[in-house]
DNA sequence: AAAGCATCCAACCGCTTCTAC
DNA sequence: AGTAGAAGCGGTTGGATGCTT
């Protein structure tokens, strides 16, 4: 562990907070709370560095955190969130009341990984280890192919090197691989789009790409079902609302709501089960309230995409590690925002995302303050959080804008509605 | 009992994003 | 629009602890 270099200047202290820095750092947020985190040092009397006193509150501090083991719901949800949202441990924390990203980070790489490999689950991809160990295999024999091609394209002259890596070789090799790196983006809206200007698109898209799709890359334009845009400069690909996406491209039908559509909610639209309005409930199968600690248990399956039947009821795994489902919307880090490329998405998304920030005092709403042991601190309360506790006006205003937020919803066009409706439920809300 | 190893987790680092000016 | 500082985030590290030999 390092020093920060500002704490090099000031000679600040660093590792293992002491019960008295703690004591301190508590006394003084509880009193004026952190305002500025760089200030808060200098005036709590600690010879700490502002990020390292933030760090602490985050992740010790705070009195809403909730102690002790994780839960298998608390495992089965991190497990299917991660599979949606990748690494993104605070977004993945949010949906967990009391618990920080740096927990669920540790927890995922000290614990869930193993248990996953085990289960012959590869982490990073939430797809069969036998699947990833048998591409990998034919990457290597790609490799190989490449490698020849290139001492092949080395013998020839100038010309050759504009065909030094033909499709054929370096799309097969980069299909093999379940990341998503830029290249294997490429490749596969390359790929699409010389399948639709083969003319037969919606049939020489090959199924074996289902699924692999980078959908981050995806424009989501209001006027197709999911089409190929030949005449940018850039191919993309838009997801059409008023058309079935069976028109377009039957073999993506099957993958659209599962893997494009949560896609679309990656980053900005957070999925929340700790939204919950009370009468708004109409599906308590898949959310039920753990009345004792106050925490919401949320049934994992309620991710999944095979949860529902065809009657509206949901059948739910106790344990992710009992089931045999893997997870294959939603890559690693494919939501990572990619640039001027997504201004349409982001247009689509930012109408839902101005509520963000009301939909983060659900967060308070639904936190299990001093539920659980924290004898030293157990008088403290987050002023915030007690305020949005105490205060009913400050509840009332909250579901009133999370209304507000359904309503906008609403307004989305039927396709996008049903759409919605869909991964309402399989998200645990009804819209 | 002691050394070596493995695991866990608190905390740091560097980078990105946000915000105020 | 540009800039600086603050805040936030994810990856990584290192110390504490537990287990094995």
């Amino acid at each position: 562990m390092g020093r920060h270099s500002c704490c090099y200047k000031q000679k600040l202290r660093k590792g293992l907070w002491s019960p008295e820095e703690d004591e301190k750092l508590l006394n003084y947020i509880t009193k004026h709370g952190h305002g500025c985190w760089s200030s808060v040092p200098k005036l709590a009397g600690l010879q700490r560095c502002g990020k390292s006193c933030r760090l602490r509150w985050i992740n010790y501090l705070r009195p809403d955190l909730k102690r002790g083991a994780f839960s298998q719901q608390e495992e089965n949800l991190i497990i299917e969130l991660h599979a949606v949202l990748g690494n993104r441990w605070s977004q993945i924390a949010a949906q967990l009341p009391g618990r920080t990203d740096n927990e669920i980070k540790n927890l995922w790489n000290s614990s869930i990984k193993k248990k996953l490999r085990q289960r012959g689950i590869d982490p990073n991809t939430h797809k069969p280890l036998s699947e990833i160990e048998t591409t990998s295999d034919q990457e290597k024999q790609q490799q190989l192919t490449i490698n020849k091609n290139n001492i092949n394209n080395e013998r020839n002259s100038e010309e050759s090197k504009e065909k030094q890596y033909p499709l054929e070789v370096s799309s097969s090799s980069m299909m093999t691989n379940t990341s998503t790196s830029p290249q294997t983006q490429e490749f596969f809206l390359d790929r699409f789009a010389s399948a639709a200007s083969n003319e037969s698109s919606t049939t020489s898209c090959r199924p074996d790409l289902v699924g692999y799709f980078p959908f981050h890359k995806l424009n989501y334009e209001p006027n197709i079902g999911l089409s190929v845009n030949l005449n940018s400069s850039s191919v993309s690909l838009c997801f059409n609302p008023n058309s079935t996406s069976s028109e377009m491209i039957p073999e993506l039908n099957s993958s659209m709501t599962q893997t494009i559509i949560p896609s679309m909610f990656q980053t900005p639209i957070r999925v929340k089960p700790t939204v919950s309005l009370p009468s708004d409930n109409n599906n308590p199968s898949v959310c039920s309230t753990d009345h004792v600690n106050g925490v919401q248990n949320w049934e994992a399956s309620s991710f999944s995409n095979n949860c529902s039947t065809s009657n509206g009821s949901t059948t739910s795994n106790n344990s992710f590690f009992d089931s045999n489902m893997t997870f294959s919307w939603g890559l690693p880090d494919c939501g990572k925002s990619g640039g001027d490329d997504h201004d349409q998405e982001a247009q689509l998304i930012r109408g839902l995302e101005n509520d963000q920030e009301d939909i983060k005092w659900s967060e308070y709403l639904n936190t299990p303050f001093l539920s659980t042991s924290q004898p030293m601190y157990s008088e403290m309360i987050k002023p915030e959080a007690a305020h949005f506790i105490t205060d009913g006006s400050s509840t009332t205003n909250w579901l009133h804008q999370n209304q507000h937020l359904h309503q906008q919803i609403s307004q989305v066009p039927d396709m996008y509605s049903k759409d919605l409706q869909r991964l309402a439920v399989a998200f645990g809300q009804t819209l």
